[in-house]
DNA sequence: TTGACTCTACTGCAAGATGCAGTATATAGT
DNA sequence: ACTATATACTGCATCTTGCAGTAGAGTCAA
């Protein structure tokens, strides 16, 4: 059977329309640009081009540096079609995964500290994005960006990036001052102060900073 | 061989350690309470409590409803040690996925109403999940939490999730102004607007609502 | 110059996870 | 009586990940 086109298969079709890369440049290309919006293992991006070749969207060829050989990659026609087709068409919901969420959720299985850990760790984790992000932007200013008449494009996502990172990174903050009220992490319930909290929420109001 | 705990099988235990469901109630209670934290498929969410049998962190017995039989599971003394144990552990790193933002990336390879049919569509995705926590906010405050000494817990996730949701749905108003703006999607580059956008970036300034 | 690293450039394989089709009973509404 | 929907699953193909393994090339230092 000839394997069909998933959301990485285009994905990876899109890089291969700015320029020929092999797979391992599209490793480190996949890291850098498409690891917020579309997260993919480096395994996956060594198979796909192979997979666009079978279909006929794109081509190989061996080329020598020095003695060693490496498969280049390139689009074809019919991959430039494909690509356009891909682009009118309906996309997939989008999707969350936090297990330091699903620790909070689950937080009165274990203490406070466990909690607060937890909150630390997504902040890390959260933090090292928003700083590459940042620098990124940066390194734009200074005629850095890889594909300057794309520039628009990026930026723009950036933004989302930079958006939701500042809205966890106040969350966080938000969560510990709530939980520094809590006596221990179980069978509090509805507190007067989740009340409120609930109250806010049904109204479709932010309670962080008000 | 035995098999291995997974980031899903601690989410499934921690769901029997509430009380015990079948699978089929499992996979409803994921879907309204793990959803955005840890997004599972139902098929997994069958399988996960068998393997938890196998691994004697919980029970199974049949029971007869009307004249079918349905396998309820039950969580076991040592699947609540195995508990207490993930909740002190590192967590994962957090993952978005987005393919409308896929296709912001690369919207110069379609028009700029490929562009705003991806946008609306992730404002479709998120508005409709924004309505249901903000209804099912309502519903807490009727006494409609099945736990409710866990309500606490419930509500500060809650806030994540909709700071969350608030966030995209005005930075896709800001993108939608920003891509009027646009005669193409290709080749804009570095127009003076996205160096404005750029230098805010790289300040880690906001340029949201300013 | 030998050894230790790190970077480049992959492949194989087991296991995790998803989507979909298929099977079947129970119940509620028309 | 018919139909739709909810309950209660299983099998299978495919997608995806993580990890171990292989190996050449460049760099720096003892």
């Amino acid at each position: 059977m000839t394997p069909r086109m998933t959301t990485s298969s285009y994905a990876v079709l899109a890089l291969l329309d700015l320029r020929p890369w092999t797979a391992y440049e599209l490793t480190n290309q996949a890291q850098r640009s498409l690891r917020y919006a579309w997260p993919k293992s480096e395994r996956l991006l060594y198979s796909e081009p192979k997979k666009l070749v079978e279909l006929g969207y794109a081509t190989t060829h061996k080329e020598a540096s020095g003695k060693r050989s490496r498969n280049v990659y390139e689009i074809t026609d019919a991959g430039r079609r494909a690509l356009r087709e891909w682009t009118g068409s309906k996309t997939q919901p989008p999707r969350i995964e936090a297990e330091a969420l699903l620790r909070l959720l689950f937080a009165d299985h274990g203490t406070l500290e466990d909690l607060r850990g937890a909150l630390d760790e997504l902040e890390t984790d959260v933090g090292e994005h928003h700083q590459a992000i940042v620098e990124l932007m940066a390194s734009y200013l200074n005629g850095g960006h890889p594909f300057p008449q794309r520039t628009h494009l990026s930026v723009l996502f950036a933004t989302f990036q930079i958006e939701i990172f500042k809205t966890i990174e106040r969350w966080i903050e938000f969560a510990r001052e709530e939980i520094d009220e809590w006596p221990t992490t179980r069978d509090l319930g509805m507190t007067p102060r989740t009340e409120t909290l609930t109250r806010l929420l049904a109204e479709d109001q932010s309670p962080l900073n008000p």
